[in-house]
DNA sequence: GTAAACCTTGCATTCGACTAGAAGGTCTAG
DNA sequence: CTAGACCTTCTAGTCGAATGCAAGGTTTAC
């Protein structure tokens, strides 16, 4: 099959896939008298695995170290288990974080819609912001912890 | 205060304060005579509220035109609740798909854990990949939705 | 035979939020 | 007076995961 028939039937781009290949992740196809890359079934399965990894968070270079053990044989699953384990763990982390933020957003966001339009007009301040600052500098530490990092999957 | 003070005051480095200048996000401040940034204490509480709204996922975009309309006298809060309410709603389908990811990845976990590694030197499959695999093509769709596009906040 | 739809390569660019480094000026303690 | 910690500006680079574009070759349908 042809680079645009992989990439349908996975739902992503030849763009993607070329870019996959030249990354190691997907070894060179066979291609046709023409040059053309040509794929078989296991290739779909490849590229599928790649998806669902990718869909919990694992990056393409752990993606990569999972499949180079596939590549070889299989040995040591050991290494598999950890990676995973360990992303489960950041990922739990991760979840936990943005159910924090969400606490915080939403009480801004009460603090914003309770707000009555007129009160509003009052130059140099906006209530949100004042109100939501003096929240946070009069009470809880929750979100010290959150304040201190970036907000990305591998912070 | 200098630059080095304000970063110490609320966690972050003169880099990126620096920073955060150049993209409009904070005003220029003061200078004292030999040309060092000389901040008062609403640069403090500009500069923490920066850090609470990252901290819930806002971008600096956002959270700049947040502080924009705070600027400009605070009409209209309505934009601030508008961005915060399509935020919230992000949040939550990002919390979702996190969820989701975690189901699938704990599966993909537990068969790693389970499997015997003596039954792992069968040369050319990795049992984790391949029972991902024929799990994935004989079960549930639940995860076609994930699975088509990347993780990132905004997308 | 020709147009559309596909494929090839390679290089540059995008996004967001920094971070690094160079080359120099200033302030403070001993 | 000098070391060192701080500050200034500027440009350029990092990360991950693609995406865009140019300039051309190939296949398929009519």
């Amino acid at each position: 099959m042809k680079i645009g028939e992989l990439a349908a039937a996975v739902g992503t781009t030849t763009k993607t896939i070329r870019f996959y290949e030249s990354i190691g992740l997907l070894d060179e196809p066979a291609r046709t008298p023409s040059g053309y890359r040509d794929y078989d079934e296991a290739a779909v399965e490849r590229l599928g695995f790649v998806k669902q990894a990718q869909s919990t968070g694992l990056t393409l270079d752990e993606i990569g170290s999972i499949l180079e053990i596939k590549d070889r044989g299989g040995r040591s699953c050991e290494h598999t288990r950890d990676l995973l384990s360990r992303h489960l763990d950041a990922l739990d982390e991760r979840i936990e974080e943005l159910h924090r933020a969400r606490v915080e957003l939403r009480r801004m966001f009460d603090r914003a819609a309770a707000l009555d339009p007129g009160d509003c007009d009052d130059p140099n301040r906006c209530q949100v912001i004042t109100e939501t600052l003096a929240d946070r500098e009069s009470s809880d530490q929750g979100l010290t912890l959150l304040s201190t990092g970036r907000i990305t999957f591998e912070s």
